[in-house]
DNA sequence: AGCACGCCGACT
DNA sequence: GTCGGCGTGCTC
């Protein structure tokens, strides 16, 4: 007889054990770990699926109770056991449920009424369709719905259904009846899936430079001599990272083994994706957040099945399930995007590194600007360091001045733009070249606030500011609540009141103003609201549709523009004060990104950083584009202050509908984690960041140790101290290990 | 989480 | 007398 211990398919903390079945004879050869099973449960045997997450001979729990398992879940993909013992890492080092812990990392199953992503093309030619239409158009009562699917698709070459059915009002049985009569054709599509299989793959060898060579031979000579490391590459920005990642992957791929290539949701554009598919083919597949957990499960058959060998995709393309992994590439290793938001809140790089022991892979991070807990583990050796410090295409580094808005205000400046970035912006408008302009400012945009008494218009719901929509509507970002904007202030009665203009907007203003005939473009939030919004104002900004663009965030992350020759960073500053240790590598990591755009075609680039505080370590370092320098004082800072990567923080947070309970709890839990580590460091409890969200208070509390072990010592101890807590039971706690933002 | 068991109030 | 409130405890 043989017994399963099964992780059941319910995630509460007082179900997070396994419970053990008895494996019937007839289902012996069909249960093995890691496949889903349903098992009845509870008094009433109500049936619930599970994972099997152990076999063995002899039963541990009273076998008179056990039950047996019932049947095996039909089409589940059975969870690597590699892949179990990594949700057991998630669980025991960043805090969640083993059900939470083994639904991260594995496919969702296929739901039956998954929505196929179907797009509508023309099965005839166009003169054919415009015969169909006139045809159609002849009768006196005519379906009008293929009358606009006709001369839609006489316009475009595919239509999207969605789109056709909801946005054009086209009747499904319309499309379904021009299908069968062979004037149309649906087909579903996945994004991304084989645009056009690549013939030239393999062909086109890139020849690698000097340096790029010396980087992919040495981890290439580990390989093949066995060693398995973590290598950090830190490439400045258009020094060919992606190039030595390839020469790699060439490698591990020829040796029969598997390569996952993270890269962040904002960088997975179409570009990058057909780099990878242009040298290596139909081996490769994407994943990415658009995708439907159905797609996600097809690509990770494909994964188990062979049929690939590689997976690029975001965080969780982490958890495919290759049998025989041999790489791990996470590109642009720094950025926050590789931090889960929801629990478990696992860190990729981390969690990548310690999949990669267990499979015994390799593991390459790259950045122009590496973290501070990825290059100070290349400082003990932990992670071995390459660096790569030429660009590829011999381009010079645009040249960088930092501009005093102090001094420039003092002079009677008081412009967004600096007299310098005006005189240069009028010399590129001149020779046409074009100028990228960027904002930090993020947040605190479009928020209600009273011009007399400073009143700021709060979600009733949530600690947190409504934001002023189209159509006269407040919004909470939050939780959705939407309000009459108001005409008065609640608070004083003025009738000064108004939202922010979005620090873009005004400066696309001012531009304007002050050189009437630039062409401009803005992306933000506002402007980007389709789906490919994004692409579009990239790719007319490319292709010389407008001088100037202006934007946050977002228009410095990857994409080479050739002609820009002018970065202007407008208040550098802005994301220094934040109150977060990450603050001084953020503004780092940005403006060295944005002082990069600058010049990569032929003609050199200057980049204009204007901040109030010129003698800034982050600010200094970048203009220099000095990593070095900005690492020694970024850590120095951290090491005088206990922050990672020096020390860990654990935040933990307790939630409740009722505040007085969310602040006794939190009282509790601080007493708890005191006693049992009498000289640990805590802060708080207090109010979280938001401290009310839809509806419900929020506390926090952080604690700090140098060693991460003892952080999970106190979450352990906290685990077991819920589980026979009897009182307030209506709270809720989870925790946030080295949290990235403020909880 | 869900469900049964259990011991007190206001109802056909 | 009983129906039903949700506090407490258990689930292999």
């Amino acid at each position: 007889m043989k017994y399963a211990d099964i992780i059941i398919d319910i995630s509460h903390e007082r179900l997070d054990k396994t419970f053990e079945y008895i494996v019937p004879t007839e289902l012996e050869n069909q249960v093995t770990e890691g496949v889903q099973v349903v098992i009845p449960f509870g008094q009433g045997n109500r049936a619930i699926t599970g994972y099997v997450v152990g076999l063995h001979n002899k039963p541990e729990f009273d076998v008179t109770k056990l039950k047996p398992i019932a049947r095996v879940l039909k089409d589940s993909i059975a969870i690597e056991s590699q892949l179990i013992s990594l949700a057991a890492f998630l669980k025991k080092n960043y805090g969640s449920t083993m059900n939470q812990a083994l639904k991260t990392v594995i496919p969702i199953k296929k739901k039956e009424n998954e929505k196929l992503k179907k797009e509508i093309s023309l099965n005839i030619s166009l003169e054919q369709a415009q015969i169909e239409l006139t045809q159609i158009l002849t009768k006196k009562n005519h379906a009008v719905g293929k009358e606009r699917l006709l001369r839609e698709l006489l316009e475009v070459d595919v239509l999207d259904w969605e789109l056709a059915t909801k946005k054009l009002q086209i009747p499904s049985s319309n499309i379904r009846d021009l299908e069968s009569k062979g004037i149309v054709k649906v087909e579903s599509v996945r994004t991304f899936r084989n645009p056009h299989i690549n013939k030239d793959a393999n062909q086109k060898h890139i020849v690698l430079n000097e340096e790029q060579e010396a980087a992919a031979e040495t981890i290439k000579a580990d390989i093949d001599t066995g060693r398995r490391k973590t290598y950090l590459i830190h490439g400045v920005t258009g020094s060919g990272k992606t190039e030595v990642y390839m020469d790699v992957m060439e490698h591990v791929i020829s040796m029969g083994q598997q390569v996952i290539v993270l890269i962040p949701e904002i960088a997975l554009t179409y570009q990058t994706v057909m780099r990878f598919y242009t040298r290596f083919g139909d081996k490769v597949s994407i994943l990415n957040s658009r995708m439907s957990p159905g797609e996600r499960f097809d690509q990770f058959e494909r994964a188990k099945s062979g049929e690939i060998s590689i997976m690029v995709g975001p965080r969780s393309a982490l958890f495919t399930p290759f049998a025989n992994l041999g790489l791990i590439i996470i590109d642009e290793e720094h950025e926050p995007s590789y931090k889960s938001e929801v629990i478990p809140r696992y860190h990729a790089r981390e969690t990548a590194v310690y999949r990669a022991k267990l499979a015994g892979a390799t593991v390459i991070l790259g950045s122009a600007t590496p973290s501070l807990e990825a290059y100070s583990r290349t400082q003990t050796g932990e992670y071995q360091l390459i660096t790569l410090h030429s660009r590829a295409m011999g381009q010079d580094m645009a040249s960088c001045e930092i501009v005093d808005l102090r001094a420039e205000l003092q002079s009677g400046n008081r412009s967004m733009l600096s007299r310098r970035l005006q005189e240069l912006m009028a010399d590129r408008l001149n020779k046409h070249q074009q100028i990228m302009l960027f904002l930090n400012r993020r947040g605190l945009m479009g928020f209600v606030s009273c011009r007399a008494c400073g009143h700021v218009l709060k979600c009733p719901h949530c600690d947190v500011a409504l934001h002023l929509h189209a159509g006269g509507k407040m919004k909470c970002h939050y939780c959705g609540y939407t309000t009459v904007a108001a005409k008065t202030c609640p608070s004083c009665g003025s009738k000064y009141i108004g939202s922010f203009k979005a620090g873009t907007q005004r400066l696309e203003e001012i531009v304007k103003e002050l050189f009437p005939t630039a062409r401009v473009l803005r992306m933000d939030a506002d402007t980007t609201k389709g789906k490919d919004g994004h692409e579009e104002i990239l790719s007319a900004f490319a292709a010389h549709e407008a001088d100037v663009l202006i934007g946050t965030q977002m228009i410095v992350k990857g994409h080479d523009f050739a002609n820009v020759t002018l970065v202007g960073i407008i208040a550098a500053d802005i994301s220094l004060n934040e109150s977060d240790y990450h603050s001084g590598e953020r503004t780092f990591q940005l403006l060295t990104q944005a002082v990069g755009r600058a010049g990569r075609g032929s003609e050199p680039g200057i980049a204009v950083i204007q901040t109030y505080q010129p003698d800034n370590y982050s600010v200094v370092a970048s203009a220099n584009q000095d990593y070095d320098s900005f690492y020694s004082q970024e850590y120095a800072y951290r090491r005088l202050l206990s922050y990672p990567p020096c020390s860990h923080i654990l935040g933990i947070q307790v939630s409740c509908d009722k505040q007085q309970d969310a602040i006794k709890q939190a009282d509790i839990l601080a007493d708890i984690i005191r006693q049992a580590d009498s000289n640990i460091i805590i802060m708080g409890p207090e109010d979280a960041y938001i401290g009310k969200l839809k509806d419900v208070y929020r506390r926090v509390i952080y604690v700090k140790a140098d060693e991460y072990d003892r952080l999970v010592n106190v979450k352990d101890t906290i685990e077991a101290f819920l589980l026979q807590q009897k009182q307030y039971r209506n709270t809720s706690t989870w925790f946030d290990f080295d949290p990235i933002s403020t909880i």
